[in-house]
DNA sequence: ATACGAATGTGATGTACATCACGTAGCTAC
DNA sequence: GTAGCTACGTGATGTACATCACATTCGTAT
């Protein structure tokens, strides 16, 4: 499917546009393509946009002390990703985005979006849905990081995103997990 | 200061709206008086309310296996609070929140925010504007559960809200921080 | 095909935490 | 007052994990 046509059916579920409405929103969108490794924001970075993903897998991680790395989300298609913090703060990044998959995205700037979310009250609406959507989805997350061990979150991560066993290393998903490969690694050898 | 004004405050940092506009959705604001210990949401409840704290504290929370704590919340004045998976979804309540002092509160219905939000633009640009800020907050304390111990987890707490400490009992600040209330006691009686 | 770096498996050891157990201090009700 | 409940401190012990070390396998470039 076309990009365009993606980008419309993910809108459309939650706003209502008109054809010329979205044709629009659209126009400020510019389609990207990268390959696998390529980074799309290295923490120090000025931030102006943000990534719908088309195809393909990114990841958003931080680097803690130069040396550790916890990934903060996978990107998969249909959803967005940016350093959220640099771009709505204006500050520089903090957080990294690199490809994990070849990987063709759009993005918008900031400051588009924040125009036309002014200019059409149904783009606005779209995007607090979303933001709801990825708030629900952190806090969840989270109470999963306190409640669960890491056996129990790993066996969520694969029910909800059975793709990433086979479409990522095992290290980036104990960078997920927020444990060390080696204890991912005993983990799912035990109970085989 | 009067519930009205703080309210009127609140969303001006983020929102232009003109008197009439003020008036009109804060007519559908009700207060709420609670005391401490006041249960406010219980696990299995219908959820149709968000709450914004005039006074007091609340906490939002989860239980485990009907025996451990999880906190996600302290909610304190001009923070908002709800169990919005619920809320959104329209499914019964996961999470409690109920009254970690006396506390004065102003509520509304998820079904008249949505139709404020869809008559006047300004007050669903607000909305995204504060789901937006919760959704950097819940993203950072995140990153703080992987990255951090418990002795940095706690001492970056009592930075942000220093009049936890006197307020809240220091067996929930242990249910915030996802430890046992004795290795928080530990913690900050070895570095005295 | 060879070579080299990246990904993965696995043992040994150390550590931060949970859990259980018991004690004390303070608050509230009657 | 005193009874009882909640908050909090602290020792002993167990455990899930990190860390370090090294071996092996896989993928990719030349």
């Amino acid at each position: 499917m076309e990009a365009k046509e993606i980008l419309k059916q993910h809108i459309s579920k939650m706003a209502s546009l008109t054809d010329e409405q979205f044709d629009y929103l659209f126009s400020y969108f510019k389609p990207r393509i990268y390959k696998k490794g390529q980074i799309v924001i290295t923490e120090g970075d000025k931030v102006d946009h943000e990534y719908f993903v088309l195809s393909g897998c990114l990841k958003a991680f931080f680097i803690n002390d130069e040396i550790k790395m916890y990934i903060l989300q996978f990107a998969m298609p249909t959803w967005w990703t940016s350093d959220y913090g640099a771009l709505y703060n204006q500050t520089r990044a903090t957080i990294n985005i690199d490809c994990i998959t070849d990987a063709e995205v759009l993005c918008i700037s900031n400051e588009d979006r924040e125009k036309i979310c002014s200019e059409l009250h149904q783009v606005e609406h779209f995007f607090r849905w979303r933001t709801n959507r990825g708030y629900l989805a952190s806090q969840k997350r989270l109470l999963s990081f306190m409640n669960n061990d890491t056996k129990a979150r790993y066996e969520e991560l694969l029910k909800l995103y059975p793709q990433l066993y086979n479409l990522v290393p095992k290290h980036l998903i104990a960078a997920y997990l927020g444990v060390s490969r080696e204890t991912l690694s005993r983990l799912y050898n035990a109970h085989k």
